[in-house]
DNA sequence: GTGGCCGGTTACCGATCGGATACTGCTTAA
DNA sequence: TTAAGCAGTATCCGATCGGTAACCGGCCAC
């Protein structure tokens, strides 16, 4: 899902910490636990994602639920505040599609 | 301009590098001097000023033009790149003054 | 000829960020 | 009994970020 090598690194924009925009996208259409989650985001680690979790659910984006039972089993999702995030992301996405090229051609101009 | 008090870094989406979003907005009504953008800047230092420019240089999001005159004038100014930037960042203030006083109700929540 | 303004540069420094690696406690399945 | 999965922790480490302080050359006014 979230490739590595995917632009999106290329844009100016960054909502929280290095993977927190990747979490909200995920969490966007149901809440996911965990390991449901460093499925998709590729690279990240187990200490460096429960970092940002810890940090989304500071700012009250998020919520951690931990379910009682013999299992265990956590479960992330987001708050109305984190959904509204939603709004602001999609402009920037939006901005970065429409303006991708200009930024590569920027990049590419300024190593010659 | 930009009290070091501001809320504005409170708002978790950033726009570049720590005073990148300022000196755009600072750019966007007309270009300006090296030392015109450090008064309202308040706290930032020559050289990150000066790194925070370069970048924005090397993105192409503004333009650096040293006229030549007897005494010294560098000018910096928005590109129609760096203009487009005005829109995703109204969006991000909108949705920060929207969302202001729930950022700081997670906030003080999360120090007790 | 000395000081000030302009637009920086250089060297250094501490704090933070993100990553690598190893390990933990608990539970369930083979 | 052993292994695997879950949801992390603990420790260390290098790189980057932002900041301080000092300095620079060119020009100008006094």
């Amino acid at each position: 899902m979230f490739d590595p090598l995917c632009p999106s690194g290329l844009s100016p924009i960054r909502f929280g910490d290095k993977w927190a925009g990747m979490v909200i996208r995920c969490l966007e259409d149901a809440p996911r636990r965990f390991s449901e989650l460093r499925v998709p985001i590729r690279g990240v680690t187990a200490k460096v994602l429960t970092q940002s979790l810890r940090s989304l659910e500071r700012d009250g984006l998020i919520t951690r639920t931990e379910y009682a039972g013999s299992a265990r089993r956590v479960e992330y999702e987001l708050t109305p505040l984190g959904r509204s995030m939603l709004e602001p992301m999609d402009v920037a996405c939006a901005w970065a599609a429409a303006h991708w090229d200009e930024l590569l051609d920027a990049r590419e101009a300024s190593l010659t």
